[in-house]
DNA sequence: TGTCAACGATCTGTATACTAGTTACGAAAA
DNA sequence: TTTTCGTAACTAGTATACAGATCGTTGACA
């Protein structure tokens, strides 16, 4: 349809979301025209559209920052995910049709090699393809896109390198108990072990961050705050 | 900040809210600048955000349409209040802060004479602001986007004029008990409240939808669909 | 009279010129 | 040497010109 904007809002999505472009960068709306072959216009069209999903910060006559990753968004990503993933799931049991279970399954039996990177990255897909999924068999567009927003912001913290990968066999276990309760149509069942999934998901990536405390790390980014202030790093694009 | 995108998002939001402008009516950016008195860019820039937030419909290269109501909607809505409320009013009881408890209190007794239409749609603010409030008081910046748009949509059924306005007395007899959980603190109750709440609400409106149907009254716009299918009623834009 | 193709009106999509806000930097003054 | 203030350089915000798509209309032809 749009020939220019989506292909673009896509790339630029792709490139956030695979930490392409690093968090807490900054970047004109010109910069973007040069590195993605574009005028003003498709870009800041693209630039609003993620700064609407999260990706992208606009800061008023001076530029754009990709939104920095920080421990207080991703604790609200996975209290989402804890809200809305297992009543997905249960709505998932009741209205999935044949295909979507079919495709569960097989995005569920994905096997990984714990340590290979690119098995990895194919992972954090399936992952979003299998959530996503479960999203779309509710039936109900507008959790789909909550399902999927939250999906792809959490995903930056997964590529950012994370060693969520360690915790592979587990994921796999848990996602194939999920996908089995939904194909046996099973409701309850299906929202239990998503809750289960979470929860386990939340105590791995407490264990995570704990651990990468302990050892002094930085974690993610350490002036991104929820009230919309700007971190004072010199702006990369004024540097140049 | 932005001087002049940012007041014409909020009018014609708040236009497409109150159904000033009519579910289903096509315009063009030209005319959207004509009526509120601004060029395409910024036009354009507020619509792209509208079309987001589920309010408008792009149909590419033709123009816009204010988006039709559909039953289908209304019960996305529902359904998406139910999983999202009782969690948010559980959350709000534990994380509240004083002036959010005094603020709910104050919200949900607001009292409000049935018949009188502008008491009601005082009655429709109140109700918005009750409801994102303790989606506020939860600290999570995600949920209360996501509820705050899905009471943003589910207001154009309320202005339309669905007679919801004679359960009133019932409406706010739940926002009390509610508030009254939140404010002692007790997250389960706080839970059940609020799912009670939605759940009457969910009865009201079958109810309301079932006699409109045996009168065999058109409910909303009955060729809307959720596959995106353009309604082909003529433009109006076009007509004129 | 019915059908089909070409044209034109009208729209959005895109590029770009222009306006205006922000801030870094340097010169002048204390 | 330090501070302050003006200016220039850079930014996004806005208006508009132009290109390209869509679809209704109309006229020619079967």
């Amino acid at each position: 349809m749009e020939s220019i904007v989506e292909p673009l809002y896509r790339k630029l999505r792709q490139d956030i979301v695979e930490c392409e472009l690093t968090p807490g960068r900054s970047f004109s709306e010109a910069e973007f025209g040069r590195l993605y072959s574009a005028s003003r216009t498709p870009v800041r069209e693209a630039c609003r559209r993620l700064e609407h999903e999260g990706l992208i910060r606009i800061i008023p006559f001076r530029g754009y920052i990709i939104a920095p990753l920080s421990v207080a968004e991703f604790h609200d990503l996975e209290e989402m995910q804890l809200i809305f993933e297992p009543e997905a799931a249960a709505l998932a049991a009741e209205r999935a049709n044949s295909e979507e279970l079919e495709e569960m399954k097989n995005l569920a039996t994905y096997e990984y090699r714990v340590g290979d990177r690119s098995s990895y990255r194919e992972f954090i897909q399936k992952n979003y393809q299998l959530h996503t999924l479960i999203a779309q068999s509710t039936r109900n567009k507008r959790l789909y896109d909550v399902v999927s927003n939250i999906h792809i912001r959490l995903m930056r913290f997964f590529y950012l390198g994370l060693p969520f990968d360690s915790y592979g066999p587990a994921l796999v276990a848990e996602h194939i108990r999920i996908a089995d309760a939904i194909y046996a149509r099973d409701v309850e069942e299906a929202r239990c072990r998503a809750r289960e999934h979470i929860r386990m998901a939340m105590d791995r990536s407490a264990t995570l961050l704990m651990s990468a405390i302990r050892f002094g790390e930085a974690v993610f980014d350490s002036s991104s705050s929820l009230d919309g202030t700007i971190p004072n790093t010199r702006s990369r694009a004024r540097r140049i």
